[in-house]
RNA sequence: GCGCCCGUAGCUCAGGGGACAGAGCGUUGGCCUCCGGAGCCAAAGGCCGCAGGUUCAAAUCCUGCCGGGCGUACCA
């Protein structure tokens, strides 16, 4: 049994014993400091009131009932607390548990028939991929991945909005680079995109189709929408290959308009009386509901907002069956958020049907001091370079490290650092270490043959109870990121683990110790397992060596 | 002005009602014949932005300020 499972349930069979109340949820946490214990529950607090008993009192009749438990060397009441210490042979159990699990150890079954849509990236094909989009990449597919471990069927899914006066904008500025590269002084609009990617395009066109499109007319604008479209696609699969982010599905906004999805939304909002009519132009009655303005859903020529296709977006999702729907957006996205949940209110989608993973937006520490990335402007570090030049792993791992609803500063010397300094490293190069103990140990001929059935009595090191017990969090770390959208606190975990490991390897000689190896190499073989799986889950390699 | 997010060690950040506030980097001082030193050990370093409030208990919850980010489009 795990090891808060374990002390939540002797607790709950003392409390049934004593017919005190047993709460359904009783808070079991780590020890603060070593002379506390290993856990902690300060369940008599509640208890106190309910009993009218000072929580001391509580506190030491329940330490007094579970002191003879086999699983506790001591039960102690300080205060209202009570401070468990357990027997090795309970983290013994832990361990053998996890190593019986093997692959399987950290996934849950929560979401078993259930489906998720994780919607993320969703950039508009106006160039390539920069290292804002990368957090958003890497929150998307560690959240989706997360997801998955729980055991929900998780579709990864790119919003494609290639339609709207940003492609006309895009066309117009690619148009504008290759009449320059005919000899025309053709200007950028001043409102388009300034980056050198489309001068580059602009001049192959030029090569390719002379001074053939002189002038701007619809075909020209037509033509060079549809090859602009085209090539920033394939920029932007090319970076997400670079940093192994695939998607399951591809929705484009010309399709949703094509079925009828738009039309029908706003039909549904028109009938439960949620918009009106202002200057020509629908707009939703938001601050009836307490937001701060009112967006416009039909503008006054008739087209449809982003908005609007939002909303309907999500009714088509809807219709898709998923149970459970995230979007990860970035901080500019908030009123927009505020808008479509509730016009999905207000349609009578169930509570907790979407859910946004917001998260802030990423700077970069480098040579020239912190800048902010701006594709329109022309200024940004592209995906793909950066993955060739950090690694995919790193790249991958620095954007996902921190809370997403904080500002991260992507601290480009420390990226590229490929000593122990760089977490990431940190952390791979515990797994490496483990592994190469191993193929060491194969060649001397003392691995154990089935690390499930050795004995384990050996493992009485504080730094060996400290590994079990924290090889024992790596389930409620994955579960608890996955539903607060926090993979940070995988990362963390994974550097915990680390941080215990190497001390240990460098203090304590493993092979060649008789007996002892062989427990040892059980438990390292666990460590090793939550090390690997926790790399995997945030797409990030875990080396045999390196 | 209004809405959302963030102010914690010199820097980058965890902790988001419970016991003396944590990590990494940086700084300072130690340790390398040893399964991989791409390391290990230790020390110094904090009115948890400020002020009130709620609570047995506040970095954590509430209110008001101050500072930063983002938004406040018939852009997406």
């Amino acid at each position: 049994m795990r090891l808060e499972a374990l002390v939540q349930a002797s607790v709950a069979e003392a409390l049934a014993k004593r017919r005190w109340t047993v709460p359904t949820e009783i808070p079991v946490d780590r020890a603060a400091r070593p002379e506390h214990g290993d856990l902690v529950t300060r369940v008599a607090f509640p208890l106190s009131r309910e009993l009218g008993v000072p929580p001391a009192e509580v506190a030491s009749q329940l330490a007094g009932d579970l002191t003879a438990h086999p699983s506790f060397a001591k039960v102690e009441p300080v205060g209202g607390f009570v401070n468990f210490t357990l027997r090795p042979e309970a983290m013994h159990d832990v361990l053998r548990q996890v190593l019986a699990d093997g692959e399987a150890y950290g996934r849950g079954d929560e979401g078993r028939g259930r489906t998720v849509q994780v919607e993320f990236v969703s950039s508009n094909p106006t160039g390539p991929l920069t290292i804002g989009h990368l957090r958003q990449a890497a929150l998307g597919d560690v959240v989706a991945e997360l997801y998955s471990q729980l055991g929900w069927r998780c579709t990864r899914e790119y919003y494609l909005n290639d339609e709207g006066r940003q492609m006309d904008l895009l066309a117009r500025s690619l148009w504008a680079r290759y009449r320059q590269a005919c000899g025309d002084d053709q200007p950028v609009p001043e409102d388009g995109y300034h980056g050198e990617y489309l001068a580059a395009i602009g001049a192959e066109l030029a090569d390719a189709w002379g001074d053939a499109h002189r002038t701007w007319d619809e075909p020209t604008r037509a033509l060079f929408r549809d090859e602009a479209v085209q090539r920033m696609m394939a920029m932007i699969h090319e970076d997400l290959e670079a940093i192994g982010v695939r998607f399951d599905v591809w929705t484009k906004e010309g399709d949703l308009h094509r079925r009828g999805l738009v039309r029908r939304a706003l039909a549904e909002l028109q009938a439960r009386g949620a918009v009106y009519e202002k200057d020509g132009a629908l707009w939703l009655a938001s601050t009836k509901h307490g937001l701060s303005r009112d967006p416009v859903l039909l503008r006054s020529d008739g087209t449809p907002t982003y908005t609007m296709v939002d909303i309907a977006y999500h009714l088509e999702k809807r219709e898709r069956g998923f149970d459970l729907v995230v979007d990860v957006q970035g901080a500019d996205h908030v009123d927009e958020q505020q808008q479509v949940l509730l016009a999905l209110k207000i349609l009578g989608f169930p509570d907790g049907f979407l859910r946004y993973c917001l998260h802030q937006f990423v700077t970069v520490k480098g040579e020239e001091g912190v800048q902010r990335m701006s594709t329109r402007a022309g200024r940004f570090l592209r995906l793909k370079d950066l993955a060739a030049e950090v690694g995919r792993d790193v790249a991958r791992y620095f954007m996902v490290m921190r809370k997403p609803q904080s500002h991260l500063v992507f601290d480009l010397a420390l990226a590229r650092d490929t000593s122990m300094e760089n977490p990431v490293y940190y952390v791979q190069y515990a797994h490496t270490r483990i592994a190469s103990l191993f193929r060491e140990a194969q060649r001397e001929g003392t691995a154990p043959p089935d690390l499930r059935t050795v004995d384990l009595s050996p493992l009485t090191d504080p730094c060996e109870l400290a590994l079990i017990k924290e090889v024992d969090r790596f389930p409620d770390v994955v579960r608890v990121a996955a539903h607060e959208f926090a993979p940070h606190l995988l990362c963390e975990h994974l550097e915990t683990v680390s941080g215990l490991l190497h001390p240990y390897y460098a203090r304590v000689r493993i092979l060649g110790q008789g007996p002892v190896t062989a427990a040892r190499l059980a438990l390292l073989g666990a460590v090793r397992l939550v090390l690997a799986q926790g790399l995997t889950i945030l797409g990030v390699s875990a080396p045999e060596e390196m």
